[in-house]
DNA sequence: ACCCCAGCTTACCTTGACGTAAAGGGAAGC
DNA sequence: GCTTCCCTTTACGTCAAGGTAAGCTGGGGT
């Protein structure tokens, strides 16, 4: 079950910037077809402004950085982070040198989330029973007044 | 932690139809209060179809059915299934005397809610894990920078 | 007479994360 | 030259379950 590295065999015959793939910048659609996304979705991160890629031609062209940013996003996504939240944590990523504000933020949010996470997951078991309970009665009910 | 029967000792001095509460016709006002809903939610669910109260002097009146009903949408709710969900189930409420197509769908529809809140569990107890390995992660880095 | 409260309707706004359509450009292959 | 792909931009649509506002009505109390 790992999102780590989804590799969908992209063999885009990717044009247009000078040079070939491999030379170090990636497009759009091989990029979206790395992380299992649609090109749509990563113009829609840059639009928040969680990705700033370069342009060659009117192209975005995406370094290796870029491509550990999208890892990053996914990951928080992944972990249930708002694209706002992931936004503050990437701005940190640039500017903090030494990391340590980074994990600040991490630590505030992270424990922000697990505390919801767990609220969510006691709300989650408890309806789980009422519902088994209700089911297991309407198969009751069903036998009873299927076989009289 | 039963929503079961939140009366909010609602003291409404309601008037205009022919009556005094308590001589079975309930006010808009007064129902939300019951069911500590908003008035604007009780209409929403009669525009979706969910109910359909008389009407005296143009305004809404709820016999001891609605209140039954708006007690079902409420418990549904609670279990998290979708106001259309609901008003296909009320809609067998209304026509099925023997309760016998009514169990039925709850049973599927039930059986469905299960399996979707199983993975959803699932998902969010490995998420859980994960954050919480993160987290632990960041408080040793922040340990081990903050005190060299 | 006046105000306040409760109710009514219609209609747009909200949140999150995109989807979808419209309209166009440029390069590669046949 | 034509078709086919991929890319670009802008802008509106989607889903759920209501919230919020505007503008009107009508009764009760002071």
């Amino acid at each position: 079950m790992g999102l780590g590295s989804n590799q969908r065999t992209s063999q885009r015959t990717s044009q247009r910037p000078g040079g070939t793939p491999g030379n170090g910048w990636t497009g759009i659609g091989e990029l979206a077809d790395e992380f299992g996304l649609t090109p749509r979705t990563i113009r829609f991160y840059e639009d928040k402004g969680l990705l700033t890629p370069a342009r060659e031609n009117n192209q975005r062209v995406y370094s290796h950085r870029d491509r550990v940013r999208l890892g990053l996003i996914c990951r928080g996504k992944r972990l249930g982070f708002t694209l706002t939240e992931i936004k503050e944590f990437l701005k940190l990523y640039e500017a903090d040198d030494n990391r340590i504000e980074q994990m600040r933020f991490l630590l505030h949010h992270g424990r922000e989330r697990i505390a919801a996470l767990e609220s969510q997951w006691r709300d989650v078991e408890e309806t789980l029973h009422d519902l088994r309970d209700l089911v297991a009665a309407a198969e009751e009910y069903v036998r009873r007044v299927t076989r009289p």
